[in-house]
DNA sequence: CTGAAAGCGCTTACAG
DNA sequence: CTGAAAGCGCTTACAG
């Protein structure tokens, strides 16, 4: 049979190659190159459950002569066998793949958490499987869908809204699910972000602090629970000091758009404004070129907080205050908590709720 | 068998487990939610060979009947059947999965890229797992070998140096590959890249264009084929117009610790220099603090240009002068280079070496 | 201590 | 037009 299937497929490249000669050849070494369990097996006179175990590190649970051990280790060493990940997923299940799904990996903040994401599951000999659902509700079911097909371990997701029947289900085929950035209040399930009320209210503070009375929040219509979260903290602030609110709400479809138009409209309509306060890294960035552009002095005339830093923020002049997100602890715990249940092979009941403090650092954009 | 196996599950389970019921049921619920083609061959009274026939769309060259394919398409939707791709890949050898190696995607110019070709990749069915080599070549080895082992499709490579042999290799066993960014001169392979040459010619015939006569080239010692072409052009231009070359070459090892205490002695020892060109995007992201930091006025007393361009040196004031790397086409052709070899499934001879111009955007740094 | 054999969920050459 | 059966490369319960 296996002869039988060579010679057909030689057939197939004789009947539409040229070079059937060397085409061939290659085909033959390329087949060969892939050495299984089997060959190994045979070229040892073993079975494959002894070369199996012996892979597996099970060799002294299975009571396997250290000897013979050592002669298969040798000997896969030398004819450079690694095992092949599909088969072993087709039966075990577990592929040491995560699935990690973010709004956008272009976005600086989804980036650099994913770079420090990746390295920690590197390190825990998982591999990360990506990909963006540019804050689309279709687009991110499709991607779970997609990664549960390919059979990932787990899931690390920063879920658009809509996404609570999907990720209830997950967790009931206990597959292992962290949520981070934002979280779905209808859905139990582990979640790392931040502190978003503290970071905005502390964000405020500092500009009331520093004498601002006006002070401004410039955010989407978003109803993600961060973007909500900093909402609250911007109204704490301003309750608290008896301000007036100023905020601009920038439809979230249209936000790259929409802002600079209307940011222009609303400072002018509200030339009052002497603080504000961005809920987000790319509303921080359009914004700061429209003050450029309508050449409004930082802070003398208006003071300026981002949430989320980066370089563009930090080279800026004056140097933008902003609210930093501990991207690092944030890696880490998302790791750690998924590999708990992943080593435990199943959801656990209690889920894990952790909001992180953010950091305010403290330039120029605020006097 | 299946029973046994079944029962002896159950019992791990009701050994660990304070709430064993709940925990079977979830169990079985988690096995009877996928469905297998088995399962819908069994529904509807046909083959599993009928089944996938229709399934893969080879219902009309199988001489289905209409009426049989529609049924079954039906029944398919009903259920919720989705086909188990590791067991599709085991047999056939395709993942539809594509290795994504970058140097680091916390870095602007790879996450956009990146955002770029995983959009691509998607619209042609294809996904996308990704890592990071941090520029080292023995990560990058590992992760080609465990690409490899997940049966990945093809590769998209940012080479490290080093790694001839491994991408000879791939080619040689027919796995398609495209490097971008750089190539090694030693493999002929497809590659996607710009004509760093002309770009970096062109930025400092704009700064000679201006005025300026010692025009300083901040580097690093990478031998990398970018970096290379990119001295290159800085020289070609410099013999034209009979100008002395001033050239920082920054360990690339360290460049992040090194480049500020560098800069500041080279810029001092050379007080000369009137003009600057970053070869790469983090040297111009920290040699504009280093600059800034000593006071040094841009572009009156220096001017600047940037390789790869970005919000930060958008936002900069003076605003920087930048090589823009054309991205989106960049995506495109890597994309569509790799899918023509998938689509083959072979490497094919002849390899595709495509240098696109970069474009630059003149702002303010260039007076 | 080790092996024969079943099974994971598909695809596909072959036989009607 | 459709089905029985082999096989992809593993793991593992069971039987010595």
């Amino acid at each position: 049979m296996k002869t039988i299937a060579l010679l057909f497929k030689l057939n197939i490249i004789f009947t539409t190659t040229i070079s059937a000669k060397h085409t061939t050849t290659n085909w033959i070494s390329m087949k060969r190159n892939r050495i299984s369990i089997k060959d190994i097996s045979k070229a040892l006179g073993l079975s494959n459950t002894t070369i199996s175990f012996i892979l597996n590190g099970k060799a002294e649970e299975m009571r396997i002569s250290a000897q013979v051990a050592a002669r298969v280790l040798a000997y896969v060493k030398e004819v450079g066998y690694t095992p092949n990940y599909l088969a072993r997923g087709l039966v075990t299940g577990k592929t040491n793949t995560i699935g990690f799904i973010v709004e956008n990996i272009g976005n600086p903040f989804f980036s650099q958490i994913a770079s420090l994401i990746e390295e920690q599951a590197y390190n825990n000999g998982y591999k990360i499987i990506y990909s963006s659902t540019n804050g689309e509700k279709a687009k991110a079911l499709e991607l779970i869908r997609m990664f549960r097909d390919r059979g990932v371990d787990g899931y690390i997701l920063c879920p658009t809204e809509g996404l609570e029947e999907e990720i209830t289900q997950l967790r009931e085929e206990n597959r292992p699910v962290v949520l981070f950035d934002r979280y779905l209040p209808a859905v139990d399930s582990h979640y790392i972000g931040i502190s978003n009320e503290d970071a905005m209210y502390n964000a405020c503070k500092h500009l009331a602090d520093k004498g601002k009375k006006h002070i401004a929040l410039i955010t989407t219509d978003s109803q993600q629970t961060q973007m909500l979260s900093r909402l609250e903290g911007y109204r704490k602030l301003l309750k608290e000091r008896n301000l007036t609110a100023y905020i601009l709400s920038v439809p979230y479809e249209e936000r790259r758009e929409r802002l600079q138009l209307d940011l222009e409209n609303f400072l002018e309509n509200n030339g009052i404004i002497d603080g504000i306060c961005f809920a987000t890294n790319y509303l921080a960035v359009g914004g700061l070129e429209v003050l450029r552009r309508n050449q409004i002095k930082i802070p003398s005339h208006i003071a300026v907080v981002a949430f989320d830093d980066n370089e563009a923020l930090r080279l800026f002049q004056p140097g933008i205050t902003a609210v930093a997100q501990p991207l690092e602890d944030m890696a880490k715990l998302i790791i750690d908590r998924l590999l708990i249940d992943l080593k435990l092979g199943k959801v656990t009941d209690k889920t894990f709720h952790k909001e992180l403090p953010a950091r305010l650092i403290v330039r120029e954009s605020t006097g």
